[in-house]
DNA sequence: CACGGCCGTCGAATCGATTCGATCGCGAGG
DNA sequence: CCTCGCGATCGAATCGATTCGACGGCCGTG
């Protein structure tokens, strides 16, 4: 009661496998009398098609693309940001007929999955820089990988597999965001950034959150601050871009002596938490205080306001990125891509309060 | 230049194709001496472990389950309902190292993926009926297919692999909410409904919904309904089950010249759209109108409301769903699943108003 | 009528690993 | 000193398909 094999349908049908074979594939030439021959016999023994087990060993390749989330699925799937962006790569490698293997990875920590599954090539999202540990893993087993605002950068003196880095420029965002409120009038500033690494701390303001942070968008959207000429007051760095989180950095930074005129959030969902902090408070926005935010998602329970924000094409961002997985395991080398963003001013900043 | 075998290793080592294999896998005798040799050998030609493909095509398994969510993915991932399941689901395999292969599916089609790829075992979230073309095609092809909320049942005349039911018990939970209703005095309903099937309509109030629905726990929630003995005044079917929707059938229905007292919502992002949309008419919650949902998930934009609802376990549903396919995948059969639900009641219903 | 080509079919090698049964060698016991 | 037994190693078959080269007819043309 084994399922039928190529060879069983061959034999049913009076054929050689190789003829079989053909018949299903349809590369090689093949009498139309005999494939149909071949078919029924199929039909007959209720064989459904080529196992594609066989058929990978035999061409080397599984057709799937790892895709390792770097956090709890639960968490992760609550960031439109990643789904979006996840939606556009399922799509990308779908147009393919390529499967994505999703693979849920705690911070830090190295699946089996990475050790062991088949893949043809990986994308890694939120990569912890260079030596993180999945990389590694990925490319030690020659599997090309992808990195999505990961900066992993072909190392020339390890031997490893072909790498692509697709990001957008946060940096550039970030400072055309500050010389905005600038122009505005504002001179002091509250930062709400995300995570700076695997090793999440909570909360406190810290000196050396733009060189300690390991996820390298962190580290550029921070850099992007600098490089406006700004010094925050205060940077809260929050464990996970998620509203609640924004909202208690912002009980913080607004509930200080004196707090900032204007609160840089380096997500929306964060900036949408720093919204809901300041009418807690009994602050206006933007009249008491101006937010910003980062990503350019739908945040409906703002309504009416409309977040400032810089907006990044996340379809996009996941698009590429299968299409550069895609290359890189056929073995053609990919560019880097650096996908340009767009400030859009909506409701939630303003001038500054008269003092 | 090509990747190394497990051949090249051994005769690096100066050992047999077969003793090589017993270094990596541990299954019999092996001297720790010849052992390190071989590994040490590995490591000069930097062979990351043994080729899945080879392994996989030798043992006949995948060690992957493929997930087939019956939406675009941006709108599943929008839903915490399909989350929360899946982040279950994901924890399930990854504890028994088994592979998660995404498989977004748009309504009513059957991708290739579904035809081609390898796979141990299936879940189908929201198979449409017992003929819905992917789990045919799943089971033609022998692979076992778990469905959740989906009713695909043995077919006995049917030669194809084993299945399983996962769901709730939707309809004891809506029968629930509607007496809960109806012993605070409501006597007038309206319904807002989950999509019926892949065929999705949009906003006319029908009369053939409970016996069209494909979706089998859209048709059980509304039957529920009409175990209560209520008949609805109104029941508007939505295309999906999101904020935005909820908050147009809203509309619709609290427009109406004398609306209903209390509208039932068959999930609780359309229950939040109602309520969203009443507060938008003018209408107090629980004052003017009731509001129910069903599902139980966190709607932090309702605060400081709470949304009355039937609560359902939906990491549990995912966790068992992963553990049915695994057993189904080691050939043991699964008896169906009805997880129980719970009512909770919010901030959302009260009294109808005094006419 | 004979020969060259071409279309269709077949056999066998191959992909990379696992596993069963056989063999080899060494140590211990009779 | 011979033999038995056991642990370690090896050879070969196997999983299911693809594909290359060879072969065998048939048809058309010279």
């Amino acid at each position: 009661m084994t399922r039928p094999t190529l060879a069983d349908v061959a034999a049913e049908a009076g054929v050689s496998v190789s003829t079989a074979s053909l018949a299903f594939s349809g590369a090689g030439p093949i009498a139309a009398a005999t494939r149909d021959r071949v078919l029924a016999a199929a039909a007959r023994l209720s064989y459904a098609g080529p196992n594609p087990l066989g058929q990978q060993l035999r061409s080397g390749r599984s057709g799937i693309v790892g895709v390792v989330v770097g956090d709890r699925l639960r968490r992760s799937f609550r960031d439109p940001v990643s789904t979006q962006m996840l939606d556009g790569l399922a799509h990308a490698l779908s147009e393919q007929s390529l499967g994505l293997l999703l693979i849920p990875s705690e911070a830090g920590e190295v699946p089996p999955l990475v050790q062991n599954a088949a893949m043809d090539a990986a994308v890694v999202v939120l990569a912890n820089g260079p030596d993180d540990g999945v990389v590694l893993a990925l490319t030690r087993r020659g599997i090309p990988v992808v990195s999505i605002e990961g900066e992993i950068g072909d190392d020339p003196g390890r031997p490893g597999a072909a790498t692509a880095n697709i990001g957008i420029d946060d940096r550039g965002g970030t400072t055309r965001m500050v010389r905005e409120l600038l122009a505005l009038g504002h001179r002091r500033f509250g930062v709400v950034a995300l995570p700076y690494g695997h090793d999440r701390r909570l909360g406190a303001p810290e000196a050396d959150g733009p060189t300690r942070a390991g996820y390298a968008h962190t580290r550029r959207r921070l850099a992007g601050i600098a490089d406006a000429g700004v010094v925050p007051e205060v940077v809260i760095e929050t464990p996970a871009s998620l509203v609640e989180h924004g909202r208690s950095a912002g009980h913080q930074i607004l509930r200080r002596a004196d707090p900032p005129t204007a609160v840089v959030a380096l997500s929306d969902l964060l900036a949408s938490g720093v919204v809901l902090a300041a009418r807690e408070l009994g602050l206006r926005v933007p009249e008491d205080v101006s937010v910003s935010g980062f990503d350019g998602i739908e945040l409906p329970w703002l309504a009416p306001d409309v977040l400032t924000s810089v907006h990044q094409p996340l379809a996009d961002k996941g698009r590429l990125a299968g299409e550069a997985a895609v290359e890189l395991a056929a073995g053609r080398p990919v560019a880097e891509v650096v996908l340009p963003v767009d400030l859009q001013v909506g409701t939630t900043t303003g001038p500054p309060p008269d003092r």
